[in-house]
DNA sequence: GTAAAAGGTCAACGGTCGTAGAGTGACTCG
DNA sequence: CGAGTCACTCTACGACCGTTGACCTTTTAC
């Protein structure tokens, strides 16, 4: 029966949910080098050579969870003059979605020392974001400016979520934006 | 001979010094996990187990190769006016000296990942700089803002040495100043 | 009902790592 | 000149890793 297919899929499709969401807790939390295949497997009840056969290799599986979810969405619509809040909002708001959060924690963590994970973070998180910001900047330097936009954000995104530096760690979502979007905002 | 044990000890001397010098390279460019204690003595010359002889373990080698060698002179004399002048004129004159470099970016390539690392950027280097920095900022909210401004430099530093981001990688010191300075001056 | 397929497990290999302890040869000093 | 110190090396241990291929068990399809 059909019914009785779709029960071995949905399992299949469990079982693998649950070994990408333990790789990207155990990947947000101790970067590509420190998490496991084995760790991964155990967390998730399951033995490591599935997770090869689901995922193909490690590096398989830091791709499927590693991930910015981004939509330019709110950048591309932004005037010049909501521009800074616009992307503050964005940052902020991806990671209070438990999984956007996680995937994009797993990404910045391990964006210095895993040589893809730099690729990724340089070419599809930044340059991108920097070329649609830099479309809506007029002026000269425009693509230095939106270079420097997107590396502030990063060094807000990493201090206040990676190394928790406070009270940046624990400033509230109003304050962030209150104090900061008039300053990245000058750029 | 006095002169012939100082040969003793300026070979010795020598050797701590082409360990130290080995490591900060491969510390910078691969971070810690990646850097082997192995490829450590390979590129020094020497056999593995003389650097656990002088440095006890990988993590004390770690902690002798990454510094962030920081003199808050430079902050705490600045006024009000042109703080954020001082400190990118501090952060980038750091990155110009060799040792000073390649020892910073030891440091920062294994901040998100490596506890220790992560508890001395967090507490030494960016803790420190920013009551130096919240003393001379005004008004409400100061540890806030000196912590949103420590954000921003480090941000600036891990895209502009670690990540390469273009055209931030390759921008000259004089356009990095001239754009960011006033903005984080609005800080 | 039976054979194929698919989800999942088991055991193991080859490699690399940090680290420990004994050993060696040159240099120092009384 | 002889004992001892010091810088340094050799060898090896035990652990852990990513990855593989054979195997088992349940479900599917004819």
């Amino acid at each position: 029966m059909t019914g009785e297919s779709m029960a071995r899929d949905e399992r299949r499709r469990r079982t693998e949910a649950g070994i990408l969401g333990a790789a990207r807790v155990q990947l947000a939390e101790l970067g590509f080098e420190r998490t496991t295949i084995r760790s991964v497997a155990t967390a998730a009840g399951v033995d490591p050579a599935l997770v090869m056969q689901y995922y193909g290799s490690k590096e398989g599986l830091f791709g499927a969870a590693a991930l910015w979810h981004s939509d330019h969405q709110r950048i591309l619509t932004a005037t010049s003059d909501n521009l800074a809040s616009a992307a503050l909002e964005d940052l902020v708001s991806k990671f209070e979605d438990a999984e956007d959060r996680v995937a994009a924690i797993a990404l910045m963590r391990s964006c210095l020392t895993h040589p893809s994970a730099t690729a990724v973070m340089r070419d599809e998180v930044m340059c991108e974001r920097a070329a649609a910001v830099a479309q809506t900047l007029q002026g000269p330097d425009a693509e230095l400016r939106a270079a420097l936009f997107g590396a502030c954000m990063i060094g807000l995104g990493m201090a206040r979520y990676l190394i928790e530096l406070e009270p940046l760690a624990s400033a509230s979502r109003e304050d962030l934006l209150r104090l900061m979007a008039p300053v990245l905002q000058a750029l």
